[in-house]
DNA sequence: GATGAATGAGGATTCATTCAT
DNA sequence: CATGAATGAATCCTCATTCAT
């Protein structure tokens, strides 16, 4: 009964801690998004939560862990968009459209995670830059391995693949980048978007057009 | 004779003065391309160029104005290594690939310049907001522009111009910054960086291969 | 029962902080009435109340913000021990002396504060300024007032209003300044000064003696 | 022949020395009235003088050594304008207009130097207190002195001379304070300003009006 | 757990004064 | 003598973090 009891408490406790949790993390996503790792100060932050400067630290061990753990989130949405481009299965190109379509669909539907991202890149905290060059490395490894194969069954040019795939990136970070920041209205939905920067990233590359 | 003395006193006098206004921009580019606008200090700067803390301040009104008139460097050699490519003259695509050669040669001859360029965005301040803004724009308009005639002169394919021309600038920016974050021996030297990003952002939008 | 404590525990941190602001007021009249507003600084007023940086700005916003409220302070004790005579009611005379008695009431319980103001003059602060006008006019058209009204009803004799009244501020305003500077033991008590500059003030002025 | 143009050499130069020392003064008295003491800078001041930063402290060895100065020449220019009232010589009281005329000559003629004397009171420097001091003690025994031989000789009513005569002293301070912040079109004219003072000051305190 | 007052190291900037030229 | 670049102590203020209640 006690137990039964308690567990109920803690149960309803440990949601409220973790919708607690969330409204920060949610809340410094905004704030971080607008105005930079720097110039945003955790008392922006428990404004923007409506909580009270002690108990933020009760959730998180610092503005750097805070910041440690969006990067975390991120790096989880984007590696869960991403999969892995089997050469050998059929209709390779439509699997990185796939993957191309879910990137975007990350980055339009958490706009101030990505912008928080790809605001600030590296240098605020030796954790945060090990995580985002793990990413990059990921990323890097994986449109490197696409365009060797590519190249070796014939489908895609010879490019010096190292080059190009940190350009590939920096080209969605961008396009990203100036469609958070730009209006709504100006902009291309995200299916434009997706599809262009496949056509751009992508088809340039295959043999024949 | 008093006046030629005068003269040779406040030539030298002036040219000590424009040194020192160097040697502190120079510390300056080391440090903020290390720690970033914020987390570089004042104190940093006046560390690294072995001047002491008033001095600073005889050469530059504030922290916001170093790092403006950075900017303002960086923009200068960005805007004199670019040539706007007349599509009615020969040969456009050579103009073309030698504006990425000289884009590069900026990168690679002021790498502390253009990381600490790259690593900061948007939100430092003002003035360096509407400056980028300005070169970015200006930079945006010129490939978009290259995009639009070479469509219409059938030599590329027709795309989303205004997402490719964002895409590429960033595919630019990424591939200088990894460039110089990565240690020298590992990365490639400039020509087949040029080339590359060249062959990747153009070749690839060529009709034919 | 919850209520009861958060409200006994928020009222006692009520008071706390009602008497740390206190606290700072006080140790900031004492440092400004001796070393002036500029050769005060922050500094000396922190070691004076006894705590820490930071905690300065917790309760004021800044130096300005500080003094401006010691100002405020001032001015609300000099209009609240001065009444408007109506020269219609019976024995003015006597409530222009009540009047004198309570302003030196005010400068002998409030030495620092009363000291604070007479030191500095114009020109710190553009509200500062401001407030001081507005109470030094205020005094003088009250005393303009008593002279026009006084030569009215032919009691006392015609001078220039504007230029005794002035006058007749900077007489107390120098006794009150002598009086502070002066050892105790050497200047007169509160009446004494009080019928003396009634005596000289009022007195001198009326049509017989 | 050669003492003679060294003579004349050096007597230019004396005369030069002692034209720039005079234009720092001048300048300095201007700039210390505007912005009080310590809102004044050297930079102000070599600014307003149209000398050197190094120059200044050729003809001054600091800031205060500068303030002392023109404490110094405000103080002579008082002490020369005040002539000490005989009452054994005939009209005493004329004799005190003529001394209450010429220390408003002194406020007209020297408004800066004026102005700025009236502004900071105590407590910028040892020195400059111990001057002021002196000047003030001399002016209350002054009046004192002639409060005492009025009263003795039956012309003026008794009255407690150490009071009155600092509210005399500072119903000069704040009546030529006043006119001088004011615009000259609405204050008084020298002419007036004494007179009202007199009246106000002695002939409120005569026997019989 | 929650609160918010308190802390103090650290940051940008100023300015009187010195001194080599 | 004149100059003005250089100095660095001192000032105001911010903000991440702690801790008693």
């Amino acid at each position: 009964m006690k137990l039964a009891t308690a567990d109920g408490r803690s149960r309803r406790a440990e949601q409220k801690r973790s919708e607690r949790r969330e409204a920060i993390l949610s809340a410094a996503e905004r704030i971080f998004s607008q105005h930079g790792y720097h110039a945003a100060s955790i008392s922006d932050v428990i404004d923007a939560a409506g909580i009270s400067r002690g108990t933020f630290y009760i959730y998180f061990d610092s503005k750097d862990a805070l910041f440690l753990q969006l990067i975390e989130r991120f790096i989880g949405l984007m590696t869960d968009a991403l999969v892995v481009v089997d050469p050998k299965k059929p209709e390779p190109a439509r699997r990185i459209l796939e993957n191309v379509q879910r990137v975007v669909d990350v980055a339009f539907d958490h706009p101030d995670l990505t912008m928080m991202v790809l605001r600030e890149s590296r240098g605020l905290n030796a954790d945060v830059d090990a995580k985002l060059d793990r990413l990059y490395g990921f990323l890097r490894e994986m449109v490197e391995g696409a365009l060797v194969n590519g190249a070796k069954s014939g489908l895609t040019r010879r490019v010096n693949e190292a080059v190009v795939a940190t350009a590939l990136i920096g080209a969605f970070k961008e396009a990203f980048l100036h469609q958070l920041v730009t209006e709504r209205t100006r902009s291309p939905d995200r299916q434009t978007l997706a599809s262009s920067l496949f056509e751009f990233g992508i088809r340039g590359l295959l043999v024949s057009g």
